[in-house]
DNA sequence: CGGAATTGCTTCAGGCCTATAATATCGCGC
DNA sequence: GCGCGATATTATAGGCCTGAAGCAATTCCG
């Protein structure tokens, strides 16, 4: 198991160092979000979920993919179904997308950009774009393409744990 | 200015580039947090922001500084002066934190880990580390360094287009 | 000294988020 | 056809979070 020995390899040559890893790394999502947050609520008026949302939609869209479900979307967005019945009802208020029953099948909804909805995602698309653009503006090419590809790996070993821990769970079932 | 030729370089050379890494940190933000947040919950009944509270506190402390202020505070864990009060007043209630009016100044509360909180943050904190360290235990030594080496220039990023957007909207103002 | 601006905190409305429970519908096997 | 587990969604309670408004204590300064 040479993963294990790494494991242990980088215990014992940096202690705490995930940890600072971590703290660092969520220090910099959340800077970055409140910055988001702060803007689209001032220049557009809309908060970052909404946003999310109408972008989901858009992107499923040029896929040729016409509206999305509710459980489709609540996996897109990582939210749980509950939370987005309330987000997706305020923005049927707003006339920014439309819900519908499918005709298939009559537990599910539908939920689709309205016009309306995909004007205000076209103004603020390209707005939002320079926003990270120069919040990024710093690092060069090579520092983003690092990054990208560490986040990467880290992601990969998050998701390595967590299915480690599936499995664990389930031998201690049987 | 080299520096804007290097972000124009950068654009040239791989639009979208910021936006892609952008979605990338905070799906990974997220991935870590959300785990977090419900193993804190599982385990120990409490949720991410109080344990936040408790670990500042602690900190403090180390640092020979015996309670913080609900400025300070809310200063130290980024979060509105309105969303402290509510918290520290749940905390307050679990009898994990103590408030008390200073005697310098009457307006300021001081916030301090209670007996019950130091035990119980101390029963957390280990195996809270040991969540991170196997969440973050695929990367190797290197990657570790080197993503928090690339996490820092990209905070320092944001903070100097922070800064910069400060400055041109005193420009405006004059 | 005595306002005036500032600082520290709380309150409030609005919104996001989760976990849990409830409701409705679908599909499958008998 | 009928029941039953699975699926799709909504409802609810509790908590987190922000921005704005407001109150009280302090500090600044003429």
């Amino acid at each position: 198991m040479s993963r294990t020995d790494t494991k242990l390899a980088a215990l014992r040559a940096a202690p705490h160092d995930s940890l600072r890893l971590w703290l660092r790394l969520l220090s910099c999502s959340n800077l970055v979000e409140r910055e988001v947050r702060s803007r689209l609520r001032e220049e557009f008026d809309i908060t970052l979920p909404r946003f999310d949302v109408l972008a989901q939609l858009d992107a499923a869209s040029r896929d040729s993919v016409q509206g999305l479900t509710m459980s489709e979307l609540s996996r897109r967005l990582m939210v749980t179904n509950g939370n987005l019945t309330g987000l997706i009802e305020r923005l049927v208020q707003e006339r920014l997308v439309s819900r519908a029953a499918s005709p298939r099948d009559r537990r599910t909804q539908i939920v689709r950009l309205t016009k309306k909805g995909k004007t205000a995602l076209d103004a603020m698309t390209p707005v939002h774009e320079g926003w990270i653009e120069r919040l990024f503006g710093d690092l060069s090419a090579d520092d983003r393409a690092d990054l990208d590809a560490l986040l990467g790996r880290l992601r990969d070993s998050v998701r390595v744990a967590l299915a480690e821990e599936e499995e664990e769970e389930e031998e201690g079932e049987s």
